[in-house]
RNA sequence: GGGGGUGUAGCUCAGUGGUAGAGCAUCUGCCUUUUAAGCAGGUGGUCGAAGGUUCGAUCCCUUCCACCCUCACCA
């Protein structure tokens, strides 16, 4: 070699940057084009996913199936003129073995050129290796497609969070345990469906484009419709629509829905949001608790066949009947005094006393609400139903039976987050009017996230709606809690986050 | 919005007031039962961005950007 072709060498030897990699992967590419190869064929016969194979492996190894096996290749282990390599696909991994002898040379020679990261389609026996692995040994092998985009690690993985929920399909690829979150997710998902639709609850849809949000207090997305020459909002909730329905003579309702709320995020809230929730015509708060708990130990026993799970260092048990404990009584309990029958004044006082933060509580109920998040909230670890909640801060909620200051609500805590949130709804539409005039006041006032007077839902309700039970409840924070994430992030394929500079 | 942390090669990470290192990936060679294959050799960086201090900054200071944690806000 002379000096001259040495260097002509080094120059094209040089693939340091990601540029460069990718410009040599792209060499191949066309190396495989020239030679006649599709590095994108069409499709591939498939008889075998990896899981079935190790489960059958004993047989179908004395049997000398042929399998055809299809997946991306991890990991290559190349020696002269035969080759491991490892093949993943969605159900697991498998070792394939690779002999020129038994491909031929030319496929031994392109497969020799395959990068981390392209996927292949296999055919062969099954064997079991020296050290024991189970393999496939191939005497067919095709490229089915050319990755161009280098693999992080292939040991240490991708580890910065930034880019596991920017590039999830890379964090799908190399962290296993991501898309297990994700199949478990599926999985409580089918389970709810189940539930709900062997209870006999009609699965429908509403609108998410809607004229004027309602049925929560929160700030919501605003878009624009041209050819209406109108504004509209993303909903913040379905709770206005569905009890539509109700007044319409639907009895048993309910919808998976993904919500949109224009507020601040963290570990629990992501902007958009997955919810379910159900009406039951007929049925009060009290049907709604033995609902729900129904609907808890079915999802947690079909992911893991037991009523036991564990989350954040606690177990929790959703076998024994779920505590019910009122509001007012779990503030008296933990703080020792009972605001039942105080008035705002005196019980803003007690509050303030016990080191309460109540310069933003505007009223009784909020002061209770303020209490309940200081003493109480952070102690309810196992499945427990807070009932009971002031008036105030329900205004869709029906008065309590026995107590007018209160309405019949209740919210489910599970390991200190709160899980679900239902009523006896609301349906005397002087008394819905009242309440959200009350809440434009507040509006007034200057609260961002009171509710908007809905004169077609007010309208709707002259008609007459039923006595309803009515239940909302949060997908995601289910999942965080039956996945033991951490972060609403771990179960939302791909959360929202700020849009990437351009440099 | 407050506080704390992180940002160095494609990935995972060391490191230093005197313009940088490892492993993996990648490239070349050898190797027909390896498995984080091995062995030998090679390439690779505007040290997040912009200012400042300094003879000299990746390192010290300021500001900014992004992400993470946490508190606040928030059905």
């Amino acid at each position: 070699m002379t000096d001259n072709e040495r260097s002509d060498q080094q120059v094209q030897e040089k693939q340091q940057t990601l540029e460069e990699v990718v410009a040599n992967r792209r060499q191949k590419l066309e190396e495989l084009r020239q030679a006649g190869i599709n590095p994108y064929p069409y499709r591939f016969d498939k008889t075998h996913a990896v899981d079935e194979v190790l489960a059958a492996f004993d047989k179908l190894a004395a049997d000398g199936t042929v399998v055809r096996m299809a997946g991306r290749m991890m990991l290559k282990r190349k020696m002269g003129k035969a080759s491991f390599a490892d093949i993943h696909d969605q159900t697991g991994k498998i070792q394939i073995y690779v002999k020129q002898d038994n491909v031929g040379a030319d496929v031994y020679q392109m497969f020799s050129k395959l990068d981390l990261g392209d996927f292949l389609g296999v055919a062969g026996t099954l064997f079991v290796t020296k050290t024991g692995e189970k393999s496939v040994h191939v005497n067919e092998l095709v490229l089915l497609a050319k990755s161009l985009h280098p693999l992080p690690d292939k040991h240490a993985g991708l580890v910065d969070k930034e880019m596991r929920y920017r590039r999830r399909y890379v964090d799908l690829i190399v962290n296993p345990e991501v898309r297990e979150t994700f199949i478990r997710r599926s999985r409580i998902i089918q389970s709810i469906r189940e539930f709900f639709n062997s209870r006999g609850f009609l699965e429908v849809e509403t609108p998410i484009l809607q004229p004027i949000y309602g049925g929560a207090t929160a700030r919501p997305f605003k878009t624009h419709h041209n050819t209406l020459h109108t504004d509209l909002y993303l909903r913040i909730a379905d709770e206005l629509y569905l009890k539509r329905l109700l007044v319409g003579g639907f009895e048993k309702v309910w919808e998976f829905c993904k919500d949109f709320r224009n507020e601040g995020m963290d570990r629990l809230h992501n902007p958009e949001f997955s919810m379910v929730e159900l009406y039951w015509a007929y049925a009060d708060y009290t049907d709604i608790m033995r609902l729900v708990e129904d609907m808890f130990r079915k999802v947690v026993f079909d992911l893991h066949g037991a009523y036991k799970i564990r989350y954040e260092d606690h177990e929790i048990d959703f076998e024994p009947d779920f505590r019910r404990v009122s509001m007012v009584d779990a503030v008296r309990e933990k703080a020792g005094f009972d605001l039942i029958d105080m008035d705002y004044a005196t019980a803003r006082k007690a509050a303030k006393a016990a080191g309460v933060d109540v310069d933003k509580a505007i009223n009784w109920g909020k002061v209770v609400e303020a209490c309940f998040e200081h003493f109480v909230e952070p102690t309810l670890i196992q499945p427990t139903y807070i009932t009971d909640f002031p008036q105030e801060i329900s205004p869709l909620a029906k008065v309590h039976r026995n107590h007018p200051r209160l309405v019949e609500r209740f919210e489910l805590f599970i390991a200190g987050l709160e899980c679900a949130n239902a009523f006896s709804e609301l349906n005397d539409p002087d008394d819905q009017r009242r309440r959200f005039e009350a809440q434009a006041e507040a509006a007034k006032a200057g609260d961002e996230e009171a509710h908007v007077i809905d004169e077609d839902y007010l309208t709707a309700l002259m008609y007459g709606m039923p006595p309803t039970g009515g239940l909302g409840f949060g997908v995601d924070r289910l999942v965080m809690l039956l996945t033991g994430s951490h972060s609403i992030r771990d179960v939302i394929f791909f959360p929202q986050m700020k849009p990437e500079r351009e440099e």
